[in-house]
DNA sequence: CGGGGTTCCTGGCCGC
DNA sequence: TGCGGCCAGGAACCCC
């Protein structure tokens, strides 16, 4: 499951490696979920960005290819077209003759092509809150944004309109890190605080080792990072808390698998 | 318009 | 060993 790390360092790559080539041709998969990718043809990379877990590749500054990996989508860099075929969902011939490709096990992986900057056909992206390392995020800020709304902390920070980018992996990661219930429905501006330095934290730190590796996710160099080594708290369920020893809990919020310390996180 | 529930999909795992 | 059933998970979608 892709989150902020993980397409981050899928956009590094893709940044060096596509920037500048022309996308010539195009086939998809017929599914609306990808269909969208035939649409990117004759039009030049002219970077590529990154919005939470959303990849824009700007086409000739006129239109955005909009890639969404959901749980188990990966790209792919390859010298030919595509022999082997396997999961394979898109590709797109570059101007050199490599390819771009697009595989994903589980299919909830989605593209869009959109004029630059009109993200209304996707409601998350168009309502999506700040990168969490935009300097105009504050403390403060996350506080009144949390005030906002009385769900579950947890369940605001999945939502993606608090915070860009935070999936399931990374919102345990901060609420451990922060101490901080995954269920308070009030955080006080001082936790607001504590908890901002926790995502930027759990957050910076992923990426530097390449992200998690869980499940499909791969970078484009093939690489699956090594940040699984790094949880303290994901995937950790029934395991000691490594603050204070208590066995990590296990519960459902929001519909998501939830591990936290009910002893050191407080509500 | 916010909040809650449902849906999409399939490998892996569990229990019998 | 085989198989039915269930789970994971992001975001779109539907409904109230």
């Amino acid at each position: 499951m892709p989150e902020l790390p993980e397409v981050e360092t899928i956009r590094r790559q893709l940044d060096t490696l596509l920037t500048g080539s022309r996308l010539e041709e195009a086939w998809a998969v017929p599914d609306p979920k990808v269909q969208a990718a035939t649409r990117a043809v004759h039009a030049t990379v002219t970077s590529v960005h990154r919005r939470g877990k959303y990849l824009l590749l700007a086409l000739d500054d006129r239109h955005e290819l909009i890639i969404h990996l959901g749980m188990t989508g990966t790209l792919e860099i390859t010298d030919t077209l595509p022999t082997d075929r396997h999961l394979l969902r898109a590709w797109w011939r570059l101007g050199d003759g490599r390819a771009l490709l697009f595989r994903d096990q589980r299919t909830f992986g989605r593209i869009s092509v959109v004029p630059t900057g009109d993200h209304t056909s996707l409601p998350t992206l168009h309502a999506l809150g700040p990168e969490p390392f935009d300097a105009h995020l504050t403390g403060d800020r996350l506080y009144h944004a949390l005030r906002a709304s009385r769900s579950p902390v947890k369940v605001q920070l999945l939502g993606q309109r608090v915070v860009a980018g935070v999936g399931n992996i990374y919102a345990d990661e901060a609420l451990w890190n922060a101490a901080i219930a995954p269920t308070a429905t009030r955080v006080g501006r001082t936790r607001a605080h504590d908890l901002l330095d926790a995502i930027r934290t759990v957050l910076s730190d992923a990426i530097d080792h390449g992200g998690t590796r869980l499940r499909d996710y791969r970078s484009i160099d093939g690489d699956t990072g090594t940040h699984q080594h790094h949880l303290d708290c994901y995937g950790r369920a029934g395991q000691p808390c490594r603050r204070c020893g208590t066995i990590l809990s296990h519960r459902t919020l929001g519909g998501r698998g939830t591990t936290w310390c009910r002893h050191c996180q407080r509500r």
